[in-house]
RNA sequence: GGGGUCGUAGCUCAGUUUGGUUAGAGCGCCGGCCUGUCACGUCGGAGGUCGCGGGUUCGAGCCCCGUCGGCCCCGCCA
């Protein structure tokens, strides 16, 4: 009674099949019951084809065909018929052709859906997560996850095809200082030690360059135990890439083509130029590592003119090494005193104690704080960031990082609600002579801002000891859109300029040999200079597909609290399985 | 760790401002009718732990406290 093997998806049927007879199986998506006439919506991976049962044509089918409901299973014999000229449906790439069916099977029955497995359908993230097998099974989440596999593909073809090995590195790896934290795995066979799930593979890549591979690339799971956003999850995928003898221009450019060819396996044209901005640069004009450079709002500087007014504002901030930035938001001087409140409140998450607000309107000036300031320096503050008549005049008076967040805020902000953004644009670029350390006050220390086994610009070396702040690293970010998409440096392959960072990070020779002994050890035995990149692959494909969250590239993702919906991860365990690894659960 | 916001029928939501009789809508679901539908139409029907716990009150979906969960953000994420 078994129907043959399939002979075409119902989606790829067309008007070149007509006649012909096929088999077909998919989903019910949709039955529309005339009474003696019956049209089914079959639906698989490829698209949907209307079905047909009447009930003068093939009795048989059309009994079983009233008790198809939507989600049920089913297989056909049919044979492709032309629609009558009116019947066609324009919207289906089936729609001039349907299957009038002679016999159907009932392969699985289904329970009414939590919600329609239909694109349309209205349903919120909660439901589509705890069941994710049926919002994957709506056509355009499916699609998602077929981009993202042909990116994928694209990305392992690319790469082969220009010498890159893919080489597997392990899961099960060793728990490093620095950086996020770390996933552990308890060992059973040696207990009380722990496994790390790897942050990255950089440490091996690096071997992978001692070792002689020369060119080396993985599509690899990461993990980082950190709490998730709209574009962090614990667990994501990084396109990995190391290379020996580079030069910064060769990973730059050899990124550069392999992102033209994501663009374009994702149907987009590739931004033109890819311009680079210094991080100095990048936070002078718009206060951020990885600006959103698709519209204008650059911010600038305005400490000397306002060291010259006595507003208490201004003055205490410069009186504490800070500064006065600003930016011109174009035609909205006429701001009312509530969407003024409001950008306190856009800013106050960063730390901004506050927003100036000038204006310039009806031929004069405006603002709370005129008077304090006076007209002719508010005058002055205005022109130098280059507010016209008509236009707003937004000022954060702080410390130089705090001001530069507050006012990147501030203006991803106006761009947003002033819709600047050009639909279908694009804009990549590259960051890079980043400060090689930060200081983190909750640490009392330096800390590195790429890794600890990026270079140090060569003639900075000698200020790893006196002056770490000032070191410049050779390292760059890739940017697209605001977001960033791939991170790296050329790697430090001397073993002595390697201890000299592990120092300028306070770690000492034990505590270095301890954690990182085997890659010192290895820098020994003659090391290739070497660098790389990694993109943050999940992140790339929700940009290059348009998508919101990364969860919605991500196959089976976690909520934002970390909980996968679907499993009920993480869960508890047998007291057996914790005995085995001599774990004891602390009570709280 | 902190802030914001949401949680009411299978789903998406209204009702919460100002506590008051029997908690509503659309879609979906179940049944009847229907030969050209494709968001089929049409007639009828079923369906509720108002997230959970506690409190205030004569009375709580609505007010208060706590808690769990979704989403967004700060911190964090080399």
């Amino acid at each position: 009674m078994s129907l043959p093997e399939r002979s075409l998806c119902a989606g790829q049927v067309r008007p070149d099949h007509l006649g012909q007879e096929l088999i077909l199986k998919g989903w019910v998506r949709r039955r529309r019951d005339l009474g003696s006439l019956v049209f089914v919506d079959l639906r698989d991976r490829e698209g949907i084809c209307q079905l047909v049962f009447s009930e003068d044509r093939t009795p048989a089918a059309f009994a079983l065909a009233k008790e198809l409901r939507p989600e049920y299973v089913i297989a056909v014999r049919g044979t492709v018929r032309p629609r009558g000229e009116k019947d066609v449906n324009p919207h289906m790439e089936t729609g001039s052709v349907e299957v009038e069916v002679s016999e159907l099977e009932v392969l699985a029955e289904a329970e009414t859906p939590p919600f329609a497995v239909e694109d349309e359908a209205l349903v919120s993230e909660e439901m589509r997560l705890a069941y994710r097998y049926l919002d994957l099974r709506r056509p355009f989440q499916n699609a998602r996850i077929v981009a993202r596999h042909r990116l994928a593909q694209r990305t392992r073809s690319h790469l082969s095809e220009r010498g890159f090995i893919e080489i597997e590195t392990p899961f099960l790896t060793k728990s490093t200082p620095e950086g996020a934290r770390d996933f552990l795995v308890p060992s059973r066979l040696r207990q009380g030690s722990f496994y790390a799930l790897p942050q990255s593979p950089q440490l091996f890549k690096q071997l992978c360059m001692v070792a002689g591979f020369d060119r080396y690339f993985q599509v690899v799971r990461c993990f980082r135990d950190e709490d998730l956003r709209a574009d962090r999850q614990l667990e994501f995928t990084q396109i990995d890439i190391e290379m020996s003898f580079p030069t910064e221009e060769a990973i730059m450019a050899l990124a550069e083509g392999l992102v033209a060819a994501l663009f374009e396996e994702a149907g987009l044209a590739p931004p033109p130029s890819i311009p680079r901005l210094t991080y100095a640069e990048a936070m002078e004009r718009y206060g951020c590592d990885k600006p959103d450079t698709r519209f204008g709002l650059e911010l600038g500087t305005v400490s000397e003119i306002a060291r010259e007014t006595g507003f208490g504002v201004f003055k205490g901030a410069l009186e504490a090494c800070g500064c006065v930035r600003g930016l011109a938001v174009p035609g909205m001087a006429g701001i009312s005193r509530k969407q003024i409140d409001e950008l306190n409140g856009i800013v106050k998450p960063f730390g901004g104690k506050g927003v100036v607000s000038l204006m310039r309107r009806d031929g004069a000036l405006a603002g709370a704080a005129l008077k304090h300031i006076g007209e002719g320096p508010a005058a002055a503050m205005l022109e130098a960031v280059e507010a016209k008549e008509g236009d707003l005049g937004l000022f954060v008076a702080d410390g130089y990082d705090t001001a530069c967040a507050c006012l990147s805020a501030l203006r991803l902000h106006f761009a947003g609600a002033l819709g600047l953004v050009e639909k279908g644009r694009h804009d990549l670029l590259w960051v890079h002579r980043f400060p090689m350390f930060e200081w983190s006050p909750e640490e009392a220390r330096w800390m590195a801002r790429h890794h600890p086994f990026t270079m140090p610009r060569e003639e900075h070396w000698p200020l790893l000891e006196s002056d770490p702040g000032k070191v410049e690293a050779l390292a760059y970010d890739l940017v697209l859109d605001g977001n960033e998409i791939g991170g790296g440096s050329i790697r430090i392959h001397r073993g002595d300029v390697q201890r000299k960072v592990f120092k300028a990070l306070g770690f000492s020779e034990e505590q270095a040999q301890e954690k990182f002994g085997f890659l010192l050890d290895a820098f020994r035995f003659g090391t290739p200079p070497h660098g790389g990149i990694a993109f943050g692959f999940d992140r790339l494909v929700m940009l290059l597909l348009g998508c919101d969250s990364i969860r919605d590239v991500i196959p089976f993702p976690k909520t934002t609290s970390g909980l996968c919906l679907m499993t009920g991860s993480p869960g508890t365990v047998e007291a057996k399985q914790l005995d085995e690894l001599g774990i004891a659960i602390k009570e709280k």
